[in-house]
DNA sequence: ACGTTGACTGCGCGTTCTGCGCAATACATT
DNA sequence: AATGTATTGCGCAGAACGCGCAGTCAACGT
C-alpha cells in the first residue's frame, strides 16, 4: 500500500495542527516546499472530511462536536430545535435522574442543561457524553453497547442490560419521525426497541421534534410508546397533524421559534 | 449593572456559535440585524479573549480545554509512550476481539491501531471513544458505567455487568505504577477491581507502563492480576527492577526510544 | 438642562486570502 | 516507451479582512 507524497503531507498537516493548535498557509507552504496553492487544496480537502478547521490565512484543530454539527449540517432547523431543547431543559429539577436519548435536539438540551444540584445524567450518545463529561456538578453515567456510527449512540444487548438497572426520572427522546398515531419512527429495529425500553423505565416522557418531522417517515421501523409521553415541538406544526395527534390524549407543548432563519 | 447592546449581542454569539458549533458572518449580521463590519469586530473581540476561534467567513467554538491537557498529559514521556504504544499495535491481528483500558499510553495505542478486517475493539474509556468512533472499519463497543472523570473512563456495577458478558483475545492495561512484584497501583480500588475483571475475560494480557513507572507507588490500592502478563515498557528501566520482576515468571518487552526524551 | 465623554456603529478604502480554471508536470500502470 | 491519472503551479476575479473616519446614542458630571 503506497501513500503519495500529497497524502503524508496532508497527515502531517493535520499532526502539525493538532499538535500546535494553528498552523498557517504560508508557514506550511514553506515546510513542506510547496505553493500556497497547494496547501490550500490540503486543507480545503481535509476539513471536508472533518479533520480540521479553516481560518482564515491557516488552520486549526476542530473542537470535539465540530466535526459532527459541522459535517452533518444538522443546523437545519436549528432555531426551532433550541427553542425545543430550551423548554425541555427548564423541565428537570435538582436531584433528579434523567437520561438523554440520541439525536441533535437532544444533544442541544444536554448543552443547556442547566447546573442542578445533585443531577444525575444517563445516555448513550457519544456527542452528549463528550458534551457532559466537563461537567463536574453532574453525575454522567453511560449505557454501554455496540457503536452504531449513524446516529453516534449505543445500541444492542449490552445498552439494553444496563438499562434494566435503572430507572429514571425523566426521558427525552429524540426521533427521525413522528406519527399522528403517536408511534415514532426509526432508521433500525435496534433504535425502536431501545426507545420502548427507555420508555418503561422513566416516569415521565418528553419526545423533542422540531415540526418538520412530524408526519414525517423516512424510515420504516415503528416504536410504540404506551406510556403517557409529551410531545415537544415548535410553533411551525401542521393544525391538522396535531388534531389527530391530540385525539390519542397525549399532551403537546408548542415553542415560539425565535427568529426566522432563512431568507 | 447594565449590560449593552454590544455585551448582550456577543454573548449571544458565543452561545451560537458553541451550539451549533459554527456561525457565519453574514447570518449573524441579519439575525441581529447589524452590518458585518460590527459582527466582524466581535469577532474579532471574542477571539482575542479566547471565548471564540475565527474561521474565513465566521467563528466556530474553540478546541476544549480538557483536550489540550490531555495533550499535555500524553507529551509526558511522550517517545517512550509512543513506542510501547507501537509495538502495541502491532501484535493486534485482522479478526480479533481486543480490549483497551484507560490511560495516555493506551489511548496512543488506540491512535495508532491499524486499520485491520473484523477487528473489534471495546473500551471503557471516553478518549479512545473519541478516537475510534470515526473509524468505520472496526466495530466500536463502550462498556457503560459511572464516569470516573479523572481517569475519563467509566467504572461501576455496570462496567461490570457488561464486562460479563464479553471476551477478548488481548486486553492492553494502563496502569500508575507497577511493583516488582507484578502488582498495578491505582487511585481508586474501583479501577483495580476492574483490571482484575478484564485480565479474567482477557485470554492475552499486556500492561503497557513506560519505564517511569516501575516501581513507582502515588497511589494506595493495588491490583493483582494472577493471569500470565507481558509489561510493554521502554528502554530506560531500570535494571535492578527488571531482575525482580522477570523473577515473578512474567514476559518483558524492552522498545528502544526513538529520540532523546526530553531536553 | 446641557455639554462632554466614551462606546458603538456604518461606510469606504486598500490589502489579503480564497476558489477556480488551465496548462504543465510527476507518478503509476500497462 | 506510452498512456492515463493525480498533483501541482500560476493567474485572475471575487470574497472577506482590517483599518480609519465620521455620525449616532446613551450615560455622566457640571
Amino acid at each position: 500500500m503506497m501513500v503519495s507524497k500529497a497524502e503524508r503531507r496532508r497527515g502531517e498537516i493535520v499532526a502539525r495542527a493538532s499538535e500546535m493548535g494553528l498552523a498557517s498557509v504560508d508557514d506550511l507552504a514553506a515546510r513542506f516546499g510547496v505553493t500556497a496553492s497547494t496547501i490550500r487544496r490540503d486543507l480545503a480537502q481535509l476539513s471536508r472530511s472533518g479533520q480540521l478547521a479553516r481560518t482564515y490565512g491557516g488552520a486549526i484543530a476542530p473542537g470535539e462536536h465540530v466535526e459532527t454539527s459541522l459535517l452533518q449540517r444538522e443546523h437545519e432547523s436549528f432555531d426551532a430545535k433550541a427553542a425545543i431543547a430550551g423548554w425541555a431543559a427548564e423541565q428537570v429539577r435538582p436531584g433528579e435522574s434523567i437520561l438523554l436519548d440520541a439525536g441533535s435536539t437532544v444533544a442541544l438540551l444536554a448543552r443547556r442543561l442547566p447546573a442542578l444540584e445533585g443531577l444525575a445524567v444517563t445516555t448513550a450518545s457519544v456527542p452528549v457524553i463528550s458534551l457532559l463529561r466537563t461537567r463536574p456538578e453532574l453525575a454522567l453515567t453511560c449505557l454501554g453497547g455496540r457503536l452504531r456510527d449513524l446516529s453516534a449512540a449505543f445500541v444492542g444487548p449490552l445498552t439494553e442490560l444496563a438499562l434494566e438497572r435503572l430507572t429514571f426520572d425523566r426521558l427525552f427522546l429524540g426521533t427521525d419521525g413522528v406519527g399522528a398515531d403517536g408511534s415514532l419512527c426509526e432508521a433500525e429495529p435496534d433504535q425502536t426497541r431501545l426507545k420502548e425500553l427507555m420508555a418503561r423505565r422513566s416516569r415521565r416522557i418528553y419526545v423533542l421534534a422540531h415540526s418538520a418531522k412530524l408526519g414525517h417517515a423516512p424510515f420504516h421501523s415503528w416504536a410504540r410508546i404506551d406510556e403517557p409521553w409529551t410531545l415537544v415541538t415548535d410553533d411551525g406544526a401542521d393544525p391538522e397533524f396535531l388534531d389527530a395527534f391530540r385525539r390519542t390524549g397525549r399532551d403537546v407543548v408548542i415553542r415560539p421559534v425565535a427568529q426566522r432563519a432563512e431568507a
